[in-house]
RNA sequence: GCCCCCAUAGUUCAAUGGAUAGAACAAAAGUUUCCUAAACUUUAGAUGUAAGUUCGAUUCUUACUGGGGGCACCA
């Protein structure tokens, strides 16, 4: 209700702002000359007025028209308490009855942000793993980020479908396979006790190994390098299997199945512990070839073109692109191709879907654009607002992650670390030894993960990012727990504010650090948007850094709780109510916990 | 060679063309008979280089330097 309010009072501003000009420099200024956005930190106020825009105008001083503004506004506008002026800003801040008010007429988040699914539906693509080794520090990245963008499309009044592509088929799997048949002696997850992963992983680097050997042992045969890489036996059988999965046969696909099984429990078990979920998988085997379907029946109309040696491309060289193979001579296909029967058999089981997003490295910046290009010729209207939800990678101070050195940070291996610190940490705080232990280890695995979420959310998707094995992630300052910790203690404050008789807020004077609380419980729904059009958790993160920020400073320098002064009890209970909510609202966005104790 | 992205304190990150470029970590100092000190309050420290557009540029344009990525009948 005082949001409306507050709306119609800055557009009552610039009205204002228009007329007088009108009527006392002869020309009301455009509406992009005026200006009005929040007060910087630094400076007092609720809001400013940047009057540099409007001084052409006028042709007085920047001050002198500020000042003239501020007095106008302080006479007419009920609201409007006082201004300042530094340079050319005009400083206004509110009354602090308008923030009383506004406080206690204030509604449930969810009925200030959009309705829920009242703007259509979208579909978000992430993790999308190879099937033949385990997740790790780059996949952590995507799965936070894909699951987080798609919770706050989700507040933003979408409808959100989280998806995958699971890439199950390929060379890469056929060389676990074959190096599970000449190493594994029947090894299963259940015989050795191995993650399922993990157990595939591994003997996907036993075929590195032997197929580096074999290479060796060629080359010193006298081959060159590239004929070693060719004729090794290991990567030949490794290709006669490809060609036997690909024809059907009976024992390849069940041993693909049966491998392919277990790496899937490994990556539930993964999947669980970050906190993530789908609402449909999407497999590879069965996309496909319905890509190459599409393809083949978009050659005669000249969208894609078959040149002699049977090969097929799409020529985008008129929309700046090259020309891109979508079907080898051989007849076998591209990721392109299954990318692009994926994406249509997605559109046919959810026909409302206005949007695709894929969240997936930069890497393939090109690639997306291809695949986007071409859905568009294919005449597919949705196709222009796909969009790739591109991220920057994951680096180590080595450079980048290779999973063939060794250098890959394993992703179940960072959480239990990562549980760890914050038990060793939360033990010798000592403030939950009545807890049970059971409550305890819930409690280490939440801290542990926001500090790990809240370290990779909080940077700019787009950007790459640096993680140091050597120093962990951080539990103070900006991190998770520190919001955590916040929001802990707020619970703390409400669960005693409840024993207290509340009464309507007396009229009295804010102190600054309450307004500047209130202001940034008032801009939630702001930031929501902002974060959605952005795709971006980071937006987000950085207003709820502030926001905690603020309340921790509020919080140390006043006290909540006075017999004397009732009135102001009750409000500063409802302005910690009110800050926690919003603090275990955002952080669900982000899927963080957000304890009662810690 | 062609194309794309990035460059901010010692380090990791912020800043719809607006103020005195914000934080955190690391460094130095202080705050607990009081609601959780995983906190709060101070101090010191940065826009790669050179031009341009603008009343105003970390932000837009161009060149340069340095770093990353992509240009496969790989995935």
């Amino acid at each position: 209700m005082h949001l409306i309010i507050y709306k119609a009072m800055i557009k009552g501003i610039e009205q204002l702002v228009s007329k007088v000009f009108q009527e006392q420099y002869g020309e009301a200024p455009i509406a992009e000359s005026i200006q009005i956005q929040e007060t910087r930190k630094d400076f007092e106020g609720d809001f400013t007025i940047v009057v540099f825009p409007l001084v052409r105008i006028a042709k007085r001083k920047p001050e002198e028209v500020a000042e003239t503004l501020g007095n106008l506004l302080v006479n007419n506008v009920l609201e409007i308490e006082k201004f300042n002026v530094v340079k050319g800003f005009l400083n206004i801040s509110l009354t602090s009855s308008f923030w009383t008010n506004w406080l206690s007429n204030l509604s449930s988040i969810n009925s200030r942000l959009p309705k829920a699914e009242s703007r259509g539906e979208l579909m978000v693509e992430y993790s999308s793993p190879n099937t033949n080794k385990p997740l790790h520090l780059g996949h952590i990245r995507n799965n936070l980020l894909g699951y987080s963008v798609s919770e706050i499309l989700k507040s933003a009044g979408y409808k959100v479908y989280k998806t995958q592509i699971v890439n199950d088929r390929g060379i890469h799997i056929c060389k676990s396979m074959i190096a599970w048949e000449k190493f594994g002696n029947g090894e299963t997850p259940e015989s050795s006790g191995l993650k399922g992963d993990k157990l595939v992983g591994k003997y996907y680097v036993a075929f590195d190994k032997a197929y580096k050997a074999e290479i060796l042992e060629l080359t010193a045969s006298g081959k060159t390098e590239e004929e070693a890489k060719k004729e090794a036996p290991i990567i030949q059988e490794a290709q006669a299997m490809l060609m036997k999965w690909e024809g059907g046969d009976e024992k390849v696909t069940q041993l693909w199945e049966t491998m392919n099984a277990w790496v899937y429990a490994g990556f539930d078990k993964t999947y669980a512990r970050l906190g993530v979920d789908f609402d449909k998988l999407y497999y590879e085997s069965n996309t496909y070839l319905y890509g190459k379907d599409k393809v083949t029946d978009n050659i005669e109309n000249g969208i894609f073109y078959k040149k002699e040696d049977g090969s097929v491309w799409c020529d985008l060289t008129n929309d700046g692109l090259d020309n891109k193979l979508v079907i080898r001579a051989d007849g076998t296909t591209v990721y392109m191709t299954q990318d692009i029967g994926t994406a249509l058999l997605r559109l046919e089981d959810f026909p409302k879907i206005k949007q695709l997003i894929y969240t997936v490295g930069n890497e393939q910046d090109y690639h997306f654009k291809v695949l986007f290009k071409i859905l568009e010729k294919l005449g597919y209207s949705w196709a222009s607002n796909c969009y790739h939800l591109s991220y920057g990678m994951v680096d180590l101070p080595t450079g980048k992650m290779k999973s063939r050195e060794g250098t890959v940070v394993d992703a179940d291996d960072l959480m239990e670390e990562m549980s760890q610190k914050a038990k060793e940490i939360t033990t010798d705080l000592g403030k939950l030894e009545d807890l049970e232990e059971t409550e305890k280890e819930v409690l280490y695995n939440s801290i542990g993960m926001a500090a790990l979420k809240y370290f990779m959310l909080k940077v700019d998707p787009k950007k790459k990012m640096l993680f140091n094995p050597e120093e962990s992630i951080d539990f103070n300052g900006n991190t998770g727990p520190f919001i955590q910790y916040t929001h802990a203690r707020i619970q703390a404050i409400l669960r005693r504010g409840k024993e207290r008789k509340s009464v309507p807020f007396d009229e009295f004077e804010l102190e600054e650090k309450e307004k500047s609380v209130l202001r940034l419980v008032k801009k939630l729904p702001e930031i929501i948007e902002e974060s959605a059009v952005n795709y971006s958790p980071a937006v987000l993160c950085n207003y709820l850094y502030d926001l905690v920020k603020a309340y921790n400073s509020f919080y140390q320098s006043m006290p909540i709780f006075d017999d004397e002064n009732a009135g102001q009890e009750s409000f500063r209970i409802e302005l910690t109510k009110q800050a926690g909510e919003t603090i275990g609202f955002c952080l669900t966005l982000l899927g963080i916990n957000a304890p009662e104790r810690m």
